[in-house]
DNA sequence: CATGAATGAGTCTTCATTCAT
DNA sequence: AATGAATGAAGACTCATTCAT
């Protein structure tokens, strides 16, 4: 079910809404949802304030489906990578080489996503907040399973999930496509790392 | 060279000062700078307004503050555990063990250095940037020489230098004196994490 | 001449014209005129809010047509009832007993009437202030008429007259179909009340 | 007790304040409390939209404060009157005279009072409400007692009560200093009115 | 030092209206 | 006729900052 803007029928209208929210995101990740006035974005779209308003209801909207979009995105991508793999080890190292690629890929969307919670209110935190719960437990139960089959490895399954998370978190904070690694090399590079705070050295 | 603030020469002034700045951090970390008003701060400090300039020369200076302030302590601190010890292995340990140690204990002011970098002034910038180029590179340096001393267990020094910081702003984000795990016990966990994607496994 | 909508031709079109009249008089009587969006209209209307002129030129089309038709509803009831009859006691009885029952019958129209004419430009507000004091002189005639042939009963003929005119309004603003008392209970009280104010009490 | 003002503790605030009350209430009177903006009251007071909100907490704050003021004065000013007198038609000749000459004096904030009721958020307009039932009630109760003691008068108690409030209501809407009736000429006239209709012709 | 008050630019949002489709 | 989209002005309100007292 994809996450649709208000008002927009018309594909003229479609692409301007799309537009509005690429042009958001991008402000957004420059300088933060707080810092980022409307009229800012409606002058980067080439728009006037009150014309934003056709395109969404209000400032929040922006910042939730982008948060929203990331998170449906992340685990749609999960579970597609996961989709008939059974072995626990080898689960383990897509998902997190899943999690680094699509952190380095959506680098701007994934970094709005884990800089802006607080500016949400809490209905919409709420949801978003869900969401991360739901993707952060898929990999803290991988992680036990690795402890229970693969024992003296695991220090503490929590905080060992929360380490390769970050990781992810970290690489959206400073990759760049222009960089001097390429995106498999950065996603291969960080996979082995988080696989190794892990125990899995190969 | 205490970083002072203005117009505080007795006392009593002084307790206001401090008493501002301890305000401010707490709303900056809760709320955000962009969306901390000098109003609120001002409220939750029991006074006018127009009384904080007495304190400071405008609400950038909050922020300065902490995060010079951040730096400047983590910086000594680490010059000081550091001092006198040779061994490299020792040395990597012992910088890790105060970094992350140092992010618990100042989880509030240094989650605000993390995010806040964006607030700041060009100026003001570039004097904090300054500082964590510093720091970065002081573990970047030890990396290397554990490379160079114990060869295959580097895989890519820039990145596992990131992955180590990284999770020391990790903790920072998360850490609560009032958690299940004692400082010391987070500490040493985290540490044996870093430590493992070093290939120091122990 | 019956004031008409532009561009309602086709009967459907009548229709959705009739309906958002409707429904403007609805939401102007609940909220009142300036506080009422176009808007809100067309949401009550079902319609979007271009959609609204393709039935009237602009807002105040709505409130003009409401105020204009509402006064020369009156002065038509008032001469319809008044034809014929010749006795000055017994047009101001029934002059006074169709001010009433117009104004409760019609509360919504005439509240809005007597309460918005602020709301007018200038050139509607004379319009609609003619018929006003067209009104207001046919009663203000009667009063002094009764006067000159039952002298001592009339006090000061302008101040009754508007008194008398104010208890229309006043019934307008509270009267509710659905309450204790019936429209023709209404309208006999009120106009013994009427009656006695100018010194006729039967 | 005095309904007082945000934030105004100095003499020369508290003239600030009260001068952007008289002005709004005047333009609240001349173009109704919607059709009036901050703007406008700022610019008729000669200051800056945002130093209103030195002197207030909101748009609404100026018209509750006319609102209760004009319903605290009134009731005051009859409990003045009253106060002493026993007898019956005494007690009503002297209340509806207050009444008359009340809504004459302070003919600008009682039109307000009675005309932007529906402008009042909901515990405002709770609040009002209240104190215009228990005014009512002291009429009401009076207007029984006439009947009960000289019986064939009354027509219908709650709606004659109505009626001589309503009368208050319309003078108010009219009155001007400087026209050709003096007040007291008014009052007394008025009170006349409204005694008749309750079946005292004196 | 603290305060109340002022400023002027800014915030998000809504307004009536227009118009191509 | 109806719609989605645009406009530009205006809405109430908040902002960081200044300053006389």
């Amino acid at each position: 079910m994809p996450r649709v803007a208000v008002g927009t029928r018309t594909p003229e209208g479609l692409r301007t809404s799309a537009h509005i929210r690429s042009v958001a995101a991008d402000l957004f990740y420059k300088h933060g949802y707080e810092a980022t006035s409307l009229r800012r974005i409606a002058k980067a779209a080439r728009l006037q304030v009150g014309s934003l308003y056709n395109h969404l209801s209000g400032k929040e909207d922006l910042l939730v489906e982008i948060m929203l979009g990331i998170m449906d995105d992340l685990l749609a991508a999960q579970r597609r990578e996961l989709e008939g793999v059974d072995d626990v080890k080898q689960r383990l190292r897509i998902f997190i080489r899943t999690h680094i690629r699509f952190h380095a890929e959506r680098a701007r969307d994934v970094f709005i996503g884990n800089s802006e919670l607080r500016a949400l209110s809490r209905p919409a935190r709420r949801k978003v907040v869900a969401l991360r719960d739901n993707y952060e437990n898929m990999l803290f139960e991988l992680v036990n399973e690795l402890g229970e089959t693969q024992g003296s490895n695991i220090i503490e399954a929590k905080m060992q999930t929360f380490a390769v998370l970050a990781l992810g978190g970290h690489v959206a904070s400073w990759y760049n496509p222009g960089g001097s690694l390429s995106l498999d090399e950065i996603a291969e590079i960080n996979t082995r790392i988080a696989l190794r705070q892990l125990g899995i050295d190969e």
